[in-house]
DNA sequence: GTCTATAATTTGATAGAC
DNA sequence: GTCTATCAAATTATAGAC
């Protein structure tokens, strides 16, 4: 993660580590503004409530992930690497982070969040089912036999890929988060390096 | 769900329900109590600290879940009806609690719970690999072509059961479990009723 | 077993000086 | 923008009466 050039990116930031660590109600503004260098009554300054914070928190997330992936109807991508792409996007969560992907864990808390945070975590699970439909109706060299309708190849990939991550974690074993996607997607195997 | 018999069951039961809304940080002895009708103080006679109740609480889950999927051993149960016993038994998490899986939502924050309760999680999933391993080892006819070992095809099962939950309750809508489901599970169909 | 009372700390949030 | 100071409420936990 490159150095953060504003002191709300900084916040942003240090939130999402400890967010994805506990959760939406495991971290705190003195946490955060401990982390920073700062006290909590400035943290309030750039996110008055803890629900402004935790929305742009999910936003924020949600946009570099997939300014990432970049768009699935771009030809400059080959079709046959758009899912290994997707499926990066969540591998680095855990290989570069070691941490959960933040949608996914306040997706496990949702019915607990203020309606803004909410909002913005199921905007992040339309936009990866949206993409990766896209992904699959162009690579729609879809194994023989398997009749599934694209949208629900995305669903299920989702699921996969989030419910690898908690796996991985908390067997303490990220190579499970590999044999999961392989064994969920047939050929697809982990980047080496 | 039966209700309790002892205090201490009925403080695991008001505990469960909030713990599986928002997380292991989310509920607090106090609205235990409350929906107990006793005092936080009497909660603490139970269960010393809150590690105590989460340990237990994360116990006597995984101990509910398998003794309701019984032995995957026992010739009683006919094997191909094994898997779709263990989809089941997270179906009912959200068709009959509308919940989350505790040990899932758990799991997502394994890295900020107390060390007891994180190895009751770490637990509950071993104990989950092992049955559908032993099932998958049972119902040997897997499909023509896919060579991947009964562990791996357990990993992968949890993993997208866990993730449909999360993505079910995200998106509000109980069938993205059973479209999940079904699309990693080529046959399987959600029972009536 | 449950209560009252309370301790010690943390929490989200605000007022107002600089 | 950041600070000090502060608030009201909530948190985990304990002591001791009943």
């Amino acid at each position: 993660m490159e150095p953060p050039i504003t002191k709300a990116g900084a916040i942003l930031d240090s939130a999402e580590r400890l967010a994805r660590i506990a959760g939406y109600n495991g971290f705190s503004f003195r946490d955060v503004a401990a982390e920073v260098g700062i006290k909590s009554a400035s943290v309030h300054y750039h996110f008055p409530t803890k629900s402004d914070l935790g929305a742009a928190l999910a936003r924020r997330y949600a946009d570099r992930f997939f300014a990432r992936l970049g768009d699935p109807s771009d030809l400059a991508h080959p079709s046959h690497t758009l899912i290994e792409r997707f499926i990066a996007g969540f591998r680095d969560t855990l290989a570069i982070d070691g941490q959960m992907c933040l949608c996914g864990l306040f997706g496990a808390e949702i019915a607990a969040l203020p309606e803004a945070v909410g909002a913005e975590v199921r905007s992040f699970f339309e936009r990866a089912i949206d993409w990766l439909e896209t992904a699959y109706g162009r690579a729609s060299r879809g194994i023989v036999g398997d009749d599934t309708a694209p949208r629900d190849r995305a669903l299920a990939l989702i699921a996969t890929l989030e419910g690898a991550l908690i796996l991985a974690r908390t067997l303490q074993d990220p190579a499970i988060f590999d044999r999961v996607a392989a064994s969920a997607v047939p050929g697809w195997r982990p980047p080496p390096r």
